[in-house]
RNA sequence: GCGCCUGUAGCUCAGCUGGAUAGAGCAACGGACUUCUAAUCCGUAGGUCGCACGUUCGAAUCGUGCCAGGCGCGCCA
């Protein structure tokens, strides 16, 4: 719709020039802009009052001019000018009736586009270290990191889901020794302890687990406990397996699934992390201090340069991180998009540091990043404080469990991701209208329900090419219709910047008006033809419902 | 001290990348169920958009400087 104005615009100007009647040659960027005050009509444009000054003439004036200049056309029943200059559109009710059939031909892929054209993208996201199970800020990245993942798939991209796994470094061998120490009868408060040892309850289970030489399957493998509580080695194998077959049912009961389980301890046995170390030697980026080789990070805008290689040998994380986005960039994904906390922001500088230095033809802003925003758990009006370390904070898990999956999802994405998010555990379990979760589904069910009564009381639901759609017409009906049409370039603004708040935002809005609208309107009524069309317009509201919350990885519940 | 994010109604947050009188939900107050699901709807009230300059026809939005909060600033990951 807005595109067919803009032409409409564009071939104003251009007929304007034609004539003489516009002078200065400058054909500004046309914005049609839909007004917040709908008294203002259906759309806007500003382009009078931004060639003001090229032209020499009142915005208004200018306005005139462009009005005279429009093609005769179906699609506006009305333009005027208001305020300084703005040209205000009205769009004739059939051309808005017009998006009815559309949308449900279109049925589940209503609100798809194709500006992805079929390119490779890959989406990073949640990459827990396997330490302890996920906690409230992975489920707001795994819904976060899913919603983006499926925004780009409706919008033409072809996406991989990747889940890297830090099961190298000190971390883990932090967890085989206190999952060792638990074997061992050892307390935390005991001194033999290991410093920064993990304590939650969880290690325990583990340790208790490997003693019992039970089985766990993970990634496509069994590992069995050994019961020898002097074999560190494999009490870190099976408590790595432990954790991540831990997560995996977590994500699986979130409905998050990925393509690809990349480690990070595969990056050294393959040579990867080495090769990307003796690359960035050679290309003249390193230097040794302190008996430590450095990268010089300054030069591609860090602050100060990083260690790559700590004194003890060993490196240090955002090594093989490097050599980790090396190999995404050698498998052919010229897009990339890394899905985190942003309390790891600082890794990005030095990562694309690290990528720039390689030389390896990689652009500057790639990959990718998008960063949410801690989580804060409210339960019973208090903050629940989170202390990974003790053990104490709320699992992803206990979330779905308790809030259901369903509105865990909506409540992670319902804020953009650079704000902080308030988890109101009350609110989300709540079943009223206050959770707007249940007020979204509630609208899809209500649909439903009526749609249902119709069926049995024999009213037919008219063919897209047969609907009377002439008969659509109160204000509540416009006002869905008129919305609708506005969904796919919702998808498209929320999948091209990131923000599947955007997705929440629009279902409220849209629920909104179905729930007014059904307040006003009777659907079924003695006249069969307006019953048809209602019935006709609810099946897109229907349908545009479902694939929204599709989008966010939501049922459509048909009763409620 | 430096970097990133945030600051909009009592609360939680939108605000479509610079437009017209700044919006929604909740909470408060007042209404609507013999009608397709009241898990709903309608109305009222509520604001120096953190503060100050600047950019211009026009700023919640862009720039600069302050103020406040969060997160980072390891030879931890």
């Amino acid at each position: 719709m807005k595109e067919q104005l803009r032409a409409l615009v564009g071939a104003a100007l251009v007929r304007a020039v034609a004539d003489g009647a516009l002078v200065s040659g400058v054909l500004p960027d046309i914005v049609i802009e839909t007004p917040a005050n709908p008294d203002h009509g259906d759309f806007a444009t500003t382009v009078a009052l931004g060639m003001a000054r090229a032209e020499k003439k009142a915005p208004r004036q200018i306005a005139e001019i462009i009005i005279a200049h429009l093609p005769e056309g179906e699609l506006v029943s009305s333009v005027e000018i208001a305020g300084p200059g703005f040209i205000n559109f009205r769009v004739r009710n059939e051309a808005w009736r017009k998006v009815l059939p559309d949308i449900v031909r279109a049925g589940a892929s209503y609100g798809r586009s194709d500006g992805g054209r079929g390119r490779k993208v890959q989406v990073e996201f949640v990459s827990a270290n396997p330490t302890g199970p996920l906690h409230i800020g992975h489920g707001r990245g795994a819904a976060i990191g899913d919603t983006i993942c499926r925004l780009l798939s409706v919008t033409g991209w072809d996406v991989t889901r990747e889940f890297y796994y830090n099961d190298a470094g000190a971390q883990i061998a932090n967890l085989a020794l206190s999952v060792q120490a638990r074997c061992l009868g050892i307390e935390a408060e005991d001194p033999r302890w290991p410093a920064d040892g993990y304590q939650g309850d969880y290690i325990r289970d583990v340790g208790r687990a490997y003693l019992a030489k039970e089985t766990v399957h993970a990634d496509g493998q069994d590992v069995t406990g050994t019961g020898d509580p002097d074999d560190l080695e494999a009490i870190r194998r099976f408590a790595v397996a432990s954790l991540r077959r831990e997560q995996d049912q977590d994500l699986a009961a979130f409905d998050v699934r990925f393509d690809v389980y990349s480690l990070e301890s595969d990056l050294y046995i393959d040579g990867r992390v080495d090769a990307a170390v003796k690359r960035l030697t050679e290309k003249g980026h390193t230097y040794e201090k302190d008996g430590a080789l450095w990268l010089k990070t300054t030069d591609f805008g860090d602050d100060k340069d990083r260690v790559m290689r700590k004194a003890d040998g060993g490196y240090t994380y955002f090594v093989p991180d490097v050599a980790y986005h090396l190999a995404k960039w050698e498998r052919g994904f010229t897009r990339v998009i890394n899905e985190q906390g942003a309390d790891h922001h600082s890794t990005i500088t030095r990562v694309r540091a690290g990528l720039q230095a390689l030389d390896a033809g990689i652009p500057q802003g790639w990959p990718e990043y998008v960063l949410h925003q801690m989580v804060t758990v409210m339960r019973g009006g208090e903050e629940v404080k989170i202390s990974k370390r003790a053990g104490s904070y709320v699992t992803l898990r206990d979330l779905i469990d308790e809030v259901g999956r369903d509105a865990t999802r909506y409540f992670f994405v319902m804020r953009k991701p650079d704000s902080q998010l308030v988890f109101d555990i009350d609110l989300a379990k709540e079943q009223s209208n206050d959770n707007p979760v249940y007020y979204v589904q509630y609208a899809h069910a209500r649909i439903c329900s009526i749609l249902e009564n119709a069926r049995e009381k024999g009213a037919v639901m008219p063919a897209p090419d047969a609907a009377p759609l002439h008969r659509l017409e109160t204000a509540e009906e416009m006002a869905l219709l008129k919305y609708l049409a506005v969904f796919p370039e919702t998808v498209e603004g929320s999948a091209r910047e990131f923000e599947p708040h955007r997705i929440t935002g629009y279902l409220q809005e849209l629920a909104g008006l179905f729930h007014g609208f059904y307040n006003r309107n009777r659907v079924l009524t003695e006249d069969g033809e307006l019953t048809a069309a209602r019935l006709f317009l609810l099946q897109g509201v229907a349908i545009t419902l479902k694939n929204a919350l599709a989008m966010l990885g939501i049922s459509a519940p048909e009763r409620m």
